[in-house]
DNA sequence: TGGGCGATGTTCT
DNA sequence: GAACATCGCCCAG
């Protein structure tokens, strides 16, 4: 698992992310779900980074961490989920905003009663669905506690890239097509329902 | 259907 | 005291 979430630059581990299954155990059962956008943040050089400049504070310090360490901040009332992706020292990584129900969905909905297409389409809601607080930031992924399995991946049928949302005023850095997204997924963050892909979600 | 905006917690200057 | 890697409501068209 680590393996996977190091060796190579981080823009492309987010995209590779998209499709891979992230698995949450909980005392209340088990919830899988399908990766379907991610964004990569590049550390030091990235003006829209937490790390940037390598400014370290009590916040971000699980960035500092190895890859396949769980980062996790509060924006407003929100909880966001980052994964490392680098050698310890080196601060970057993929926030994941958007998720496709996989297994446990009436537990998912029991943490966040909304209508389904409302679930998990965005970084703030898709923590609600899971039902995480901060509570796992500068942890390990775990097969105890949230894992990726690589294993039950989905193949997405085409993967767009994107300006990261909510970046301005970052000069080249706002405009940088760091946005991964599973084309036609209906579980990604500001999709508009007429780009939806009604069959098959936008997998092969 | 999509743009505007207020509520909101935490961190840092 | 400002700045947010957001969400959900409201309203125009």
């Amino acid at each position: 698992m680590a393996t996977f979430l190091s060796g190579r630059p981080t823009p492309q581990i987010a995209a590779d992310l998209l499709g891979k299954q992230l698995v949450l155990k909980t005392s209340q059962g088990e919830i899988r779900a399908w990766i379907t956008e991610a964004e990569a943040y590049l550390g030091a050089q990235d003006a829209g980074a937490h790390a940037f400049k390598n400014h370290q504070t009590a916040r971000n310090a699980a960035l500092w961490l190895p890859a396949g360490t769980i980062y996790i901040y509060q924006m407003r009332t929100q909880f966001l989920l980052n994964l490392v992706t680098q050698a310890a020292g080196t601060p970057e990584c993929v926030l994941i905003r958007g998720i496709e129900p996989a297994t446990g969905l009436a537990l998912m909905q029991r943490n966040r009663p909304v209508p389904l297409e409302n679930l998990t389409t965005g970084p703030g809601k898709l923590m609600q669905a899971l039902g995480l607080d901060k509570q796992l930031n500068g942890t390990p992924l775990s097969d105890e506690t949230l894992a990726l399995d690589l294993t039950a991946a989905r193949r997405p049928a085409k993967i767009m890239s994107s300006a990261r949302i909510g970046i301005v005023n970052k000069a080249t850095w706002t405009t940088a097509p760091l946005r991964y997204e599973v084309s036609g997924n209906p579980f990604v963050s500001k999709r508009r329902k007429r780009d939806i892909d009604i069959e098959h979600h936008g997998w092969c």
